[in-house]
DNA sequence: ACTTATACCGAACGCTCGTTATAAAAACGG
DNA sequence: CCGTTTTTATAACGAGCGTTCGGTATAAGT
């Protein structure tokens, strides 16, 4: 019974990994069920036992996304100012290291999540990680939006580049950033 | 017979711009046809009297945000290395205020652009301007992969948050990164 | 005035899509 | 080993898609 729900649990975060790469390599409209069932081997009865609806998987991509960095920033408590910002913008580069196929989706349905109602939820995460993110500047005496918006730029624009088992890691990345920012 | 053409060029224009702020704002895939019908005034028939079709539609998008940019940037061969960068980022960030829409089109097809054969001419473009980019980079000491990528990054998504009526001109924030890169 | 080319319409085509109803099969609990 | 629930397959659906095509009205050229 427990262990029945676990394996369903784990089939199920299966699938939407699968989808998840799938969408990010040949975008979310653009990759049809069909394609989707034969990646994950379950014909369309089957995937619908385990999925609500397409749209329903776009929805968990973006909170497996979100809700863990967001809680990992919130965290982030200790230390003077330089080391709270610096360490902020590691756990973001990693996290963003770490779900390469999920912000190739997220950036591709930006206009998608702007917009709708129904993703007022991502919204919102979003801003909260945002205002972290700018309470973490104005602690180090930034308050321009212009070097605001200029980090955002850069790290998002990662995902587009880095290399998992490239020269550069992750904290490495970070550490750059954070240079440039600080001056 | 030349005023002709000329009434048709324009109408044609017309039809890219308003296909690509609707592409912008519903997503490429997502929007169809009759909407873009709707949009334009014309029908199904007459729409395709001025577009080869939805694809080409696309292309033209890329190319009127592509081409333009790139003869500018080959153009820049006049001053000091640090002239020349900052006269490239700012031409390039005014660039991207004056195509927003066709700005959030490409941002959204990248997972097209990088992979389908059919947009070759596309990616070469951007590498050739990313190439002047890296160029005038190195002629200021600059020749950090991370500080290319970081350039890259904050200027591409300048496209989503700068408003060309607001307090910032393109040329400031231009300099505003600029200034960051060359510490 | 008559021919020819252009601009546009409206209907229909063939196709693919996401989704679901139904039912067989497998896995489990007792 | 039976009965029940979970998992998977099959087939079909209605809708919507991009595109084509025959035709008409308008304007240009002569």
């Amino acid at each position: 019974m427990a262990a029945r729900r676990e394996k369903y649990d784990r089939r199920q975060r299966e699938v939407v990994s699968i989808a998840a790469a799938l969408f990010a390599r040949r975008g979310f409209q653009a990759t049809s069920m069909d394609e989707l069932s034969e990646a994950t081997g379950l014909r369309s009865g089957g995937l619908y036992h385990y999925i609500g609806s397409k749209r329903a998987l776009l929805l968990q991509i973006f909170s497996e996304l979100m809700d863990p960095l967001l809680e990992q920033a919130a965290a982030i408590d200790s230390g003077t100012p330089e080391q709270q910002l610096r360490e902020l913008v590691r756990v973001w580069v990693r996290h963003i290291e770490a779900h390469l196929d999920h912000m190739a989706v997220f950036a591709q349905e930006r206009h998608a999540i702007e917009r709708e109602p129904e993703w007022e939820a991502v919204r919102a995460s979003r801003d909260a990680f945002e205002a972290i993110l700018a309470s973490k500047l104005r602690a180090n005496g930034i308050t321009d939006r212009l070097q605001h918006f200029a980090l955002l730029g850069m790290v998002n624009h990662t995902a587009t580049w880095v290399n998992p088992n490239g020269r550069l890691s992750a904290d490495q990345i970070a550490d750059g950033y954070c240079d440039m920012i600080l001056k």
